[in-house]
DNA sequence: AAATTGACGTGACCGGAGTCACAATAGATG
DNA sequence: CATCTATTGTGACTCCGGTCACGTCAATTT
């Protein structure tokens, strides 16, 4: 489906362009619709487009020689995945995949890298975007080192509490990640999570609000047992 | 101690810069000798300087709020690190050590990227770094996945040998890092990884050559089993 | 409305990696 | 050379999380 450069102007890293520099873009650029479960970003292949979530969520994930899903973050509407091949020729690392309906703007890596040099403005945000994932793994990674299962479960339900959402004591987290989802993220089998979710739940620490939300009741609980303060 | 351009421009990133940039640099810079274990890059703090590796060796290591160290990266003469301080303002999110006793150049944060900014081939290297730490991180999640564990011990020793020193069936691996450091890249616990090690010598799949050089020497085995194709 | 799917919940069992304790080298250091 | 420290090697025991095998429930499909 044709993208117009409207479309485009409503995502934070195009924002800033000028209005040429969009016209620029807008025939390189296509909205694909997916299906739950489809893959969007195929790894080991050289993808040739950065892609751009406009509704739905996408989820990171690699899969070991075994089969085994590993998780490694999610994308949220308004942001964007792939630019790595922004910065060099080499092959996506991860799969990227729907994990609800979404819908996407790809837009082909080699004009928007043209518009990237021309533009400061795109590459800092696109640098600083690298970093950020940078950060982000490091953390990620530094959970996978908990021995402790239940705190590393903690310490993810903690990290997803988006700042915004996060009052004094208590928190909440939209469309939270399945089980399963979790699971994948932590290296742990879908049971452990629910079980660790149940001891929780029983304790008030958390509470789903109906399909959609799980509210943090307690905050400074969650965060002594993901400090392990306390053992579940 | 003072440095001078022509030791900066030993470095692989800053080589193709014009002597002009490299003086603008080098009254920025500084080289600090390390003994083994000292800490070079404090993790948390707004490291205000890019560390270039001279001689000896680094790692990236993270600790979890128990205490338990968890390794990231390895550092090799001629590369750099920290440079995530190039593209914002944020702390360095990792610890970086002295594996060995090592000589470090140290260059201010905000004239390099004045020369980055100015200089498209600098630009273009860090970025092509970044993305390279972004895949190599995944693939280290990746083998962190693998539920066998001496599958994960075999990958990751496939992964220490570089490409460079990989013939056909053999390859070797000079200065290996030590059981424990293996262990705490993969979060297994020292132990593991010797029994594992001892498994592969048995077989004849690795071999010591003296200190500072682990032979593989059955290279298609060691990938079988990283693989997962054989159980150890 | 019936059937199918996928998410969540829960118990029992088992294997394998962590932990602890100690011995044996090998390197560094004076 | 003697001493000290770091690395490697090895056994025994324990425990915890994976696996399997269910059941429940809500949402979606046909």
């Amino acid at each position: 489906m044709q993208v117009t450069p409207e479309l485009l102007s409503r995502f934070t890293l195009l924002k800033p362009l000028p209005r040429e520099a969009l016209e620029q873009l807008a025939p390189h650029a296509a909205l694909v619709r997916y299906a739950r479960r489809a893959v969007v970003l195929e790894a080991g292949a050289r993808e040739d487009n950065i892609c751009f979530l406009f509704e739905g969520r996408l989820q990171g994930v690699g899969f070991t020689i075994d089969g085994r899903e590993v998780g490694l973050y999610f994308v949220e509407p308004g942001d964007f995945c792939g630019e790595l091949a922004l910065f060099d020729d080499n092959p996506q690392p991860e799969f990227v995949i729907a994990t609800t309906a979404a819908s996407v703007v790809f837009v082909a890596r080699n004009p928007l890298r043209e518009v990237m040099l021309q533009n400061s403005s795109v590459s800092n945000v696109v640098g600083r975007k690298l970093a950020e994932r940078v950060r982000q793994m490091t953390v990620q990674r530094t959970l996978l080192g908990l021995s402790n299962v239940p705190q590393r479960v903690c310490g993810q339900l903690y990290l997803l509490i988006s700042e915004a959402r996060r009052k004094d004591d208590s928190g909440e987290i939209v469309n939270p990640p399945t089980h399963k989802e979790i699971a994948i993220m932590l290296n742990l089998s879908r049971e452990t999570v629910t079980r660790v979710f149940q001891a929780l739940q029983s304790r008030r620490i958390i509470r789903r609000d109906g399909p959609g939300r799980l509210i943090v009741a307690d905050l400074a609980s969650l965060r002594h047992f993901a400090e392990g303060e306390e053992e579940l």
